[in-house]
DNA sequence: CGCACAGTTGAGACTCATCAAACCACGTGG
DNA sequence: CCACGTGGTTTGATGAGTCTCAACTGTGCG
């Protein structure tokens, strides 16, 4: 036994990759965060830590995948193109979630990822679903509770975006971004993430956001980050829901 | 060894359920798909036949979820109201198809499910994970698979029937339907049934299917069933997707 | 300065929703 | 048997909502 004056606080991790994930702020509403210290340090697969630009890729579909993602900070698209060529968002990870948990299953990515902000994301390496089966096979269930999660987000986002005039579907849209807020910023899509979010042209989502502004539902400090006023907001989706 | 003349061909299964799930026409697409003869003899829960007419529901949303089902035959729709209390129509299931997991997570039902046609289902009762994650840790593998072809299915859905004109939605909604043939009569949904998977009205959509007819895509044998001309349908999405 | 690119705004065309009426296939009860 | 109601479907006329095309305005950058 160790002598009482260099036992730390917490249990000593020998595993540098644990250290990292011990300490990362979203580690409790991520796949590790039921895990203790001990276990931590048995998880043996090397976990990156990516940062990306907006616009960057963060994988794309047909693509062999070779790891998952959990997002750290920022907000990633999920896109794909239908037969017309034109571009789908199909929906939008943020904080905690995972996406790309196809490639722990041997398959391609089933979508093109791409930063939307500044993001950083843990790479989940492919072999480390091998490993949990053998060493935690509790995990899987959370793993399980993940994909459910990822199709309620998908289902929400068809009963909400995809249905109803197009100013309805934008209110919604606002609605869904303050999810992805820190602080009372919000990224603002571009007028045309924006249409392929909510089958609409950019004509179309640029009239919608300047009639919320003068409305006073919103508001722009720069380009890219909007003020929502969740309370108009609220306000003006009741009235749209039964006065239309 | 017992004499020759009594041993049956596959081998004896003791458990009674064993055997009805070695007889199901569906096994080799369905989850026990993977397990030989004698894994199939050690699951133990029960898992019920259900059979369904058109409309009646297998289960609600919200409702506490006691089983996950597999589709045998038959169409089975997943839908929700949005928030201005309109059903909207998620996607189908159909052979094979594995619906309500969500339930072997002990969640609630993300959705209703109701019998589009004749449907018969197998209940698999939300314990059977339970013993999965003991007897047949491999099985979770598959269903993560599943999740994820759910997934694939919603993505899919997403992209193909809720973006374009109304006429290319349709179209592409025959060629879903159409996955779902057996035989070369295929289930025709009413028009409501439609406008709740394609956001439009049943005028639009019985607008359309008047057209289709006319164009000599679809007959309708019946109200309830139609034939679908795929030289014709093909034909008729390429000059939509390439003419406007 | 001038170019490129995203966003805004307007006018006209077209799609689709709405409202209304008629039709059809049923089953019910007189 | 037929009259009758019922619920789903079809069809038409009209108007609202979106798209398209076009011009213009910003904003950042070489």
């Amino acid at each position: 036994m160790p002598s009482a004056s260099v036992i730390p606080l917490k249990p000593m991790l020998f595993n540098p990759q644990a250290q990292v994930c011990a300490d990362c702020g979203i580690r409790r509403f991520s796949l590790f965060g039921v895990l203790d210290h001990q276990a931590l340090d048995n998880i043996h697969v090397h976990i990156a830590d990516l940062h990306l630009q907006p616009g960057q890729s963060l994988y794309s579909a047909q693509g062999q995948g070779s790891a998952a993602f959990t997002v750290r900070t920022g907000v990633v698209r999920l896109e794909r193109s239908n037969d017309r060529g034109e571009r789908r968002i199909l929906r939008l990870a943020g904080r905690s979630d995972m996406l790309g948990m196809e490639a722990m299953l041997g398959q391609s990515y089933a979508a093109d990822a791409v930063a939307c902000t500044e993001v950083t994301v843990c790479r989940l390496p492919r072999t480390l679903i091998d490993e949990l089966s053998r060493n935690q096979p509790d995990l899987l269930l959370d793993m399980m509770k993940r994909w459910q999660r990822a199709l309620d987000d998908a289902d929400e986002w068809l009963t909400e975006l995809c249905a109803g005039p197009a100013r309805h579907r934008m209110l919604r849209l606002m609605l869904k971004l303050s999810e992805f807020s820190d602080g009372d910023q919000v990224w603002l899509p571009s007028r045309l993430e924006m249409g392929a979010m909510l089958d609409m042209t950019i004509e179309t989502a640029s009239r919608l956001v300047s009639q919320l502004k003068r409305e006073g539902v919103l508001d722009t400090p720069d380009q890219r980050h909007v003020r929502i006023h969740m309370d108009a907001l609220m306000k003006a989706l009741r009235e749209d829901a039964d006065g239309a």
